[in-house]
DNA sequence: ATAGGGTTAG
């Protein structure tokens, strides 16, 4: 099979580490080939050349080409990523974004957008808003606000105008490092040139005077959208209380939410806004004042969620009264506001965290028995634990434990990978097998920082067949 | 867009 043969010529060092490749992923090899190769001959208006490359764009295959670049073709790289997000059935995710601007070195070499943006012009590209969007997006990535200022100052130039969700996007990038001013004139010049500001516009910029305790500047904020009549909804006032809660006094909080509940409807509260209360009260180490305000909630209509109750549950453990934690679990479910899988997964996280292991492990045993669920995060700390402390059998009994109940799929990828390489080196052979096993049938792949030393280990174990399937490379004579 | 345990494979 062709497929297979692309395996082969892969470096024996690479093969080990890298298990599992999907046939997706070696199909695409040659397509990412291909546009790599149209990008190292350089010649002007590269993006018609892409163009001839018929294949399905993917993920994977925009993140090779941008690996093969990445050594000496950065500013090449940079101009692909462009061109891909503009190919229509395909988007870059906020992870490509991050990816690309890790890969292309965006942060360190911010210049690579301005090249590119001269290159269009001498070449004669045709240059739209979507490519300023992308860079704009690699911006906020990178995290370059001054950056993504100028790149809004070249549309002109290109007879583009910026719209709202661009002029946004530059001011989050400066209430994020708490350039207020700069933000506040960006939001002025979008009045000027008749982009109106939105919601969005203003709850950044509110959010960013509250974070800077300019409290002023946020009532002006405040005043001047509604004097532009966007009248400040349920996130607006929620901004405004949790500011309040962090630098102002309580009183203040409880009139603000008071005049929210009155009021209703788009203005009413919602769970964000009374959990960030709760979150607040149990940090100044007021639980019973939480809890009140957790029955005011309720009064509203407002159901706690998994969030509401973590809060909560984290409180009650930090000082030891678990019991509490169990009295509102039940409380709350009854409401059913949230699961007995959710809650208990919160308080199975929070004793481990509170290094109570053995209550944690009960109570996650306890779970399994009764059919109670438990979330990712729960199976995964807890398992981790259990590995932490050399009690690897333990956490493998405990995995085997969750498959049977069919939660398989809540435990995290990584934690297989320790719990292979603690039973290795621990020489629990049977079970290695056993677990590598269940990974090929589940299609976990190993992780490749202890790949080495678990496929070293199988080798010594002496299971030939399971290190090959293990490397993700058939058992073939011709290998 | 406002709260938040640890994150997918790229």
């Amino acid at each position: 099979m062709a497929l297979f043969r692309i395996s082969y010529v892969r470096s024996s060092s690479f093969r080990l580490k890298i298990p599992a490749l999907s046939t997706l992923q070696l199909s695409t090899v040659s397509s990412a080939d291909l546009f790599y190769g149209h990008l190292q001959k350089n010649i002007g208006n590269v993006e018609k050349t892409l163009a001839t490359v018929k294949t399905k764009l993917d993920s994977g295959c925009v993140n090779q080409v941008l690996h093969k670049c990445s050594f000496e073709l950065s500013q090449m790289g940079l101009r692909f990523f462009i061109w891909a997000g503009r190919q229509p059935n395909y988007r870059h995710s906020s992870f490509m974004y991050s990816r690309a601007c890790e890969m292309i070195g965006i942060h360190g070499r911010p210049g690579l957008l301005f090249n590119v943006i001269e290159d269009y012009r001498r070449e004669g590209c045709l240059v739209d808003i979507r490519i300023f969007k992308i860079m704009l997006n690699l911006c906020k990535e990178a995290k370059l606000a001054k950056e993504a200022l100028s790149i809004l100052g070249k549309m002109p130039e290109f007879h583009l105008r910026a719209d709202t969700t661009m002029y946004n996007l530059v001011i989050r990038l400066f209430t994020e490092k708490g350039e207020m001013d700069m933000a506040m004139e960006l939001m002025k010049e979008m009045d000027s040139v008749d982009i109106h500001p939105n919601m969005i516009t203003y709850i950044s910029l509110l959010k960013g005077f509250c974070d800077v305790g300019r409290w002023e500047d946020a009532y002006g904020v405040f005043e001047a959208m509604k004097e532009k009549g966007c009248e400040p909804n349920t996130v607006v006032y929620s901004v405004l209380l949790n500011a309040a809660s962090r630098h102002g006094t309580m009183e203040k909080l409880m009139e603000v939410l008071e005049e929210m509940e009155k009021h209703g409807g788009t203005r009413g509260p919602n769970t964000v806004t009374y959990t960030s209360i709760i979150q607040r009260l149990c940090e100044l180490g007021q639980p019973q004042e939480a809890l009140k305000i957790l029955d005011r909630m309720e009064e509203y209509g407002c159901a706690p969620n998994r969030v509401t109750v973590s809060s909560l549950i984290k409180e009650f453990c930090k000082n030891g009264h678990v019991e509490e934690a169990y009295k509102l679990i039940d409380r709350v479910v009854a409401r059913g506001g949230a699961s007995y899988g959710d809650c208990y997964s919160s308080l199975v996280v929070s004793l481990v965290k509170m290094k109570k292991i053995a209550e944690a492990e009960e109570l996650f045993r306890n779970m399994l028995a009764n059919g109670v669920k438990p979330d990712g995060v729960a199976c995964t700390l807890v398992i981790k634990e259990l590995c932490l402390e050399e009690r690897v059998l333990d956490g493998f009994n405990l995995c085997n434990e969750v498959d049977r109940n069919g939660y398989l799929s809540s435990i995290d990828s990584d934690v297989y990978s320790l719990l292979l390489v603690g039973l290795c080196e621990h020489d629990h052979s049977v079970d290695a097998a056993k677990l590598a096993r269940l990974m090929l049938k589940k299609g976990i792949r190993l992780k490749p920082y202890y790949a080495e030393s678990i496929i070293k280990h199988l080798k010594k174990f002496g299971d030939q067949e399971l290190v090959m399937n293990l490397g993700g490379i058939r058992n073939d004579k011709q290998n």
